[in-house]
DNA sequence: ACCCACAGCACAATCGATTGGGTTAACCTG
DNA sequence: CAGGTTAACCCAATCGATTGTGCTGTGGGT
């Protein structure tokens, strides 16, 4: 009867404190009449058993009360002790591009499942950022960093080398260090291939960002693969750029300017360019998919939904992320590991498909 | 001469170990000659002065050393000791979305301004996740949450009260609580005076989701406006739907099969789900901005890159979510705040202006 | 000359969890 | 039944920073 009351009592404490008042290994060792460190010992074993630290009724004591008084581990206390945060630094050039937004889904998702908590920071591509950031991620002593910026000149990895920080790339590759990409040189061989197979001759590239490897291996996968079919390329058909809708644009204008005969398709390395390029394309009086091909990289939400379809290279942007997250965990294990390809998809459509519409390809959902 | 040895090496242990060696106050301590509490009072005190606490020559010693080995304080240990951990958790349905990612910019901006790092977590608009993120973020132990996905009827937002974790709200609002939106209803408005100005009578909303208050504000700030304009808007013409493309395309369907006569305009309180409706409208042989005209909200950076450009309510939604942090602050403060309401503009482009082209007004940048 | 105030520090407890090393008593073995 | 083993714990140091309190010497006031 006692019993039964005490019970009551502690629910209802329960109920309306939990939270408001954090209870510690004290709390529970006092409550138990044992020592802390017997706690801790039996909190830590997994429910296999008390492993020589307690008995079994101990143990099980020991959980109840644990589960009932909604225990949870002090994070700075363990860090303290144990000098391991269990926090990883995720840095991005921006996570208002989708590419990245998705690929941190996936770093978070897979962090989460191995019991680690994310940083994210932008550093907008700007070298300074991306040092001052990756500061502040240690200053937080975060176990390991997830980069998505990197920039293949940059001498920011060389220091994180030489600091032994524990770092993998994503999205991004840097020669000598490990990193989960897209196969972007693949990627850039599937549109070759898919363009010489229409029929085009004519070809130009909106190559995006020199310092970024997705803009490199991407154009390098298209130019040789298109050279290797027979195809020419002149230099004046590969074009830098921004990866945004005004680079596009951009570029999409020095390509008319400059090549001749105008090309019947083109590659851009990324679907936001893509999209500047079909506006500018447009404007031009030149119809997308009729006049002129248009192909882009991602295949982003977007890019089924346009009004004309836009061909896009999928690029498995969940999967790249986990399998970062992945990669750092063997990192921090002391593992020797290598850089990981993901294999991309060509999806066909309305933009440069002469002939036929294919389905649409639906993309993921917003919320607002 | 001995001197400027010592120094050099000093500098040279530095230059080659920071960071792989972090060095604490205890070391600075001994390092000088004097007690932790003391450097801990001196690098504490703003360098105003060291305030009683040690000798202005003192002070200087320890603040130049503290540079010089690139000393930061362990969060860990400060939190530890200090009850607070300078982190910020931020659910928001999901960083892919674009709303979001742009407003979680502006936090992540704001609160490093402030000193406070921050989680980001996804909830995909589940009750179960929201809970369940929740829970994660205050097992990390964060001073206060932001959050972006409060559903109207949730009770989650009353058990946060109950157990007293500080906690803001962005981008949607909930009557009771403190956050920081978009003036919604307005936006609303204005789209209802936009369209009857260019002689709308028969319109219809694609209304969104309906535990979100934008969806709910948006719809209502239209349809209260327009009736006080004279005009009549039937049931069947305001459509509950999802926020994506699939949501604006199915919802379009509907409109298009129950509403008689058929509207002239379609208000969709998102912009993904305009596209969505723009994309069902033109398989239907409607063409967007002639036969009909559309309206999203939000201005993302696709609207004015859109083919046929996208009419929209541009929302400062960088703004939001510095507001946001920054009411937070003010609530971990202790003071007492009140909701943010910030005002949006219309954006007025083809597919909604019969006569003119505006100029595009440009989105934001991408970079892959 | 005496006392007080105050500048300038040092000491030690504390936050919560972890962990290497005891300690006790029961139990087993030869 | 002595000696050893082991199960089941307890103790105390430790991680790095913060902070209330205590101590010492010097200078000024009367």
């Amino acid at each position: 009867m006692m019993q039964f009351l005490e019970c009551r009592q502690g629910n209802e404490l329960n109920e309306s404190l939990s939270g408001s008042v954090t209870v510690t290994l004290k709390d529970l060792a006092k409550e138990l009449g044992v020592h802390p460190s017997t706690v801790s010992r039996i909190l830590h074993s997994g429910t296999e058993g008390a492993r020589g630290a307690a008995s079994v009724a101990t143990a099980e004591r020991v959980r109840d009360l644990a589960r009932k008084r909604g225990y949870s581990p002090d994070p700075q206390a363990t860090g303290l002790r144990t000098g391991r945060t269990h926090l990883l630094g995720v840095i991005v050039p921006r996570l208002s591009d989708l590419v990245l937004a998705i690929m941190y889904e996936g770093i978070e998702e897979a962090a989460a499942e191995l019991g680690y908590s994310t940083f994210v920071m932008n550093s907008r591509d700007n070298p300074e950022e991306q040092r001052r950031k990756t500061d502040t991620m240690l200053a937080r002593r975060v176990d390991g960093l997830i980069i998505g910026d990197a920039h293949l000149n940059s001498g920011l990895l060389r220091d994180l080398t030489v600091r032994k920080v524990p770092f993998v790339l994503v999205n991004r590759s840097v020669p000598g260090y490990p990193s989960a990409t897209c196969d972007d040189v693949l990627g850039g061989q599937l549109v070759a291939d898919h363009l010489w197979s229409e029929g085009h001759r004519d070809v130009a590239v909106i190559a995006g960002e020199r310092y970024a490897s997705t803009a490199v291996d991407r154009t390098a996968g298209f130019v040789d693969r298109w050279r290797f079919l027979g195809g020419q390329i002149p230099p004046e058909a590969v074009v830098w750029s921004h990866f945004d809708t005004a680079g596009g644009r951009e570029a999409t204008g020095t390509i008319l300017t400059n090549c001749t005969p105008r090309p019947t398709a083109l590659f851009a390395v990324n679907d936001f360019a893509a999209i500047g390029a079909m506006g500018a394309l447009r404007s031009r009086g030149l119809s997308v998919g009729h006049h002129i091909a248009v192909v882009g990289f991602n295949d982003t939400s977007l890019a089924s939904e346009l009004p004309i379809p836009l061909s896009s290279v999928r690029s498995p942007m969940l999967d790249i992320g986990r399998t970062a997250v992945q990669l750092l965990k063997r990192v921090l294990d002391g593992e020797h590991v290598e850089s990981v390809k993901l294999k991309p998809v060509l999806c066909v459509r309305e933009s440069s498909a002469w002939t036929e519409t294919l389905a649409a390809v639906p993309g993921p959902s917003e919320s607002d």
